[in-house]
DNA sequence: GACCCATATTCCGCTAGCGGAATGTAGTCG
DNA sequence: CGACTACATTCCGCTAGCGGAATATGGGTC
């Protein structure tokens, strides 16, 4: 992965919060939509063209699509330098802890360890 | 400055290798064109972009135009952030090394001191 | 003044990428 | 099977931004 690519996954305002929000661990799809306050169509090709540059990764989980981080010990040096830039930007940023606020909101209603939706029928109500 | 406009900054190949080497010290534009072999168009334009965006700063010394990051104190801390990062990137970079290589052979033929072209008619021969 | 050098800007064609509406797909539930 | 949920993809219009050719600007030298 190219340095360069890397910057531009993260020059977009949204791929940014999504990020962000990955940092703390994994999420689907409809958490990423009431986080940000997005249409779905956004957030998904958003995380397409964020996996299609493998900076992130996903897996189906029955309706839902986890998306994370790669594992620690895949990431390459610039990535992993990166993100941890962008943790220590985003903390003294009240846009990216307004995030994180509502994030831990839905988390209570849903599956907080993992930020997995709980095996219902429809994700967090 | 918002942080996403940083990495509008860094996510161009051009940018990205002008920016590493204003990290070792501030330049003209003649020396740019010659460590990256691009045309003058091309090198001006993305200093325009960069500057419009407060990321470099430029004073002019007769003839020439010397490229600078602003100074420490005046930088904000995302901004800080994102090139001590880029550094530390770079510096394992084959790419970005070579032209830090080729950046210090001209500056024996120059002004070595300051990055800045000696008061002579023309630019480094 | 004329001439030169370093750099900036304007013009133009082109492509990447964004956002949204509509539609497609895959899995679940009963 | 049909109905529903979660998500992906396709299509389309639009804009930002890139690269290059040509031209403009601004300062130096003689």
């Amino acid at each position: 992965m190219k340095l360069v690519e890397i910057y531009q996954c993260l020059c977009d305002e949204t791929r940014l919060r999504l990020l962000h929000l990955l940092l703390h661990g994994p999420l689907c799809v409809c958490h990423f939509q009431k986080v940000l306050g997005e249409p779905q169509v956004k957030i998904s090709k958003h995380l397409s063209y964020l996996k299609a540059r493998g900076v992130v990764t996903s897996k189906r989980q029955g309706n839902w699509m986890i998306y994370a981080l790669p594992a620690e010990r895949v990431r390459s040096p610039e990535l992993q330098a990166n993100l941890d830039c962008l943790r220590e930007c985003a903390s003294a940023n009240a846009g990216f802890t307004r995030d994180l606020a509502r994030l831990h909101k839905l988390d209570l209603s849903c599956a907080p360890q993992a930020g997995v939706c709980a095996p219902a029928k429809r994700c967090c109500g």
